[in-house]
RNA sequence: CGAGUCGACCGGGCGGUCGCGUCGGUGUUCCUCCGGGAGCAUCGCCGAGGAACGUCCGGACUCCACAGAGCAGGGUGGUUGCUAACGGCAACCCGGGGUGACCCGCGGGAAAGUGCCACAGAGAAGAGACCGCCGGCCUCGUGCCGGUAAGGGUGAAACGGUGGGGUAAGAGCCCACCAGCACCCCGGGCGACCGGGGUGGCUCGGUAAACCCCACCCGGAGCAAGGCCAAGCAAGGCCACCGCCGCGAGGCGGGGGCCGGCGCAGGCAUUCGAGGGCUGCUCGCCCGAGUCUGCGGGUAGGCCGCAAGAGCAUGUCGGCAACGGCACGCCUAGAUGGAUGACCGCCGCCGGUGGCCGCAGGGCCGCCGCGCACAAAAUCCGGCGUACAGGUCGACUCGUCCG
RNA sequence: GGUCCUGUGGAGCAGUUGGAGUGCUCGCCGCCCUGUCAAGGCGGAGGUCGCGGGUUCAAGUCCCGUCAGGACCG
């Protein structure tokens, strides 16, 4: 889990990560990486966009739930003041834990890696 | 043993590691107007449901000055009770279903009035003559006039049923029995209603989940209610001290100090009263010196409300029951981009499969499985409705067999 | 938290004093027309009226419950 420090708390934070941020999918969840954040902020951030097509509120939880699981150690790795938002597509409710990690660690090294633009 | 009815309840368990949220304790860092506050670490307690759901009803609570009257509008509809209240629940009545335990019913009024009843049919609601039956007339015909609702046919429904008398033919026209209606009397019941007797006229269709009538109920909005602080638009605001008030966030008064200098346009008013409360109308009442409309500008932060309540468990008493009284015990989530997750071990259940045992129902031992329902608080309660793998307990009915 | 709307052939819609599931546009099938295709003409098929109950002689229509989709308000 992750403590409420480390969380998205603002809907002014959402919108800068996700218009501002690198975008990079797979078939269970998309992830908006905004990096290059004014240096105030002391840790990297992270929140969750779970929208109504995933599933009932029941399996909405569950899903958000885990994503946070798997994202707080992943978040140690990103640079302070990273704005991490990601969001559950449906085909996340009927995934496992395994599959779910995997498809995030792709995510992320995808949306990390092309650094050389611009 | 088989089939079934009703009611109550559980809805995976135990342990470990790493995490999250509220509250409390400890330590530490920072800020401080010295009252305290904020962050971090760590320890401990607690941490979703029987439906938390749908939002179909009813309340508590808050604001609208009080929560007023009539009309309009909406809702409910057997009776009596229970309840804070209800469209809920219980018992009973009536009607229907079942061999039975039991189940189902928006279950007031059609004799206050209006509307509708397609097609078919002669006729569809103060009756009515198509065929038929009977009588009369003559121009003797596939004729005209009259009587007749017993028969035929149509329809969801045709103005009581059967038998007899009666008649030209018939008809409650008369009579007996039956069914139904209205009124009266007696008995039982708090009541819905039930049982019995008498009189009347013979007879009256259905639909109110069509308008309507009757009885009863309903003021409106909703915790995003409402309140406080900060900031800002703005034009008034800010600061500490003392006293007082408030459940609380906090406020009021006193003297003192500091900063600042009056968005735009239009309408109607200033006690003979604009405008508003009161969302539709009328009355009545209240507030009232500014207010209304449009444009422009600002605001997405924090706190209180916010969890001890029509509360839960046990016992006992009253009541057929719903429920209520008393005693004792317990404290049981409070998030705000929204706290319960991940992994492991053992057991339980389910499905598949293999072996062994048994005549059989089945039992025992293994292996496999993203297996284990429905569905998550958001101010709080009481109901209703709906979803749900599997399981437990109790009461009762019918059938078969044995004693 | 509150207030509403919609559900009818494959698609989009109409459907009133309740009376045969009736209609419109596009689509589909067959035939005609054409050297061929399109357009056009003629004919045809295709419906649990979202689902489950109820009222009524009779329900797409009236009432209740339920499911799905959508909109609005502060």
């Amino acid at each position: 889990m992750l403590a409420a420090a480390q969380r998205l708390r603002r809907s002014s934070d959402f919108a800068a990560a996700v218009r501002g941020g690198r975008r990079a999918g797979r078939s269970t969840v998309v992830v908006h990486l905004l990096i290059d954040e004014p240096a105030q902020a002391s840790t990297a951030r992270a929140g969750f966009v779970v929208s109504k097509s995933v599933g009932n509120a029941v399996t909405r939880n569950r899903v958000r739930r885990r994503l946070r699981h798997l994202v707080r150690p992943r978040l140690a790795d990103l640079p302070d003041g990273t704005l991490l938002v990601v969001r559950a597509l449906p085909a996340s409710a009927s995934a496992s834990f395994e599959t779910l990690g995997a498809d995030l660690d792709a995510a992320l090294t995808a949306a990390r890696s092309p650094r050389r633009r611009r």
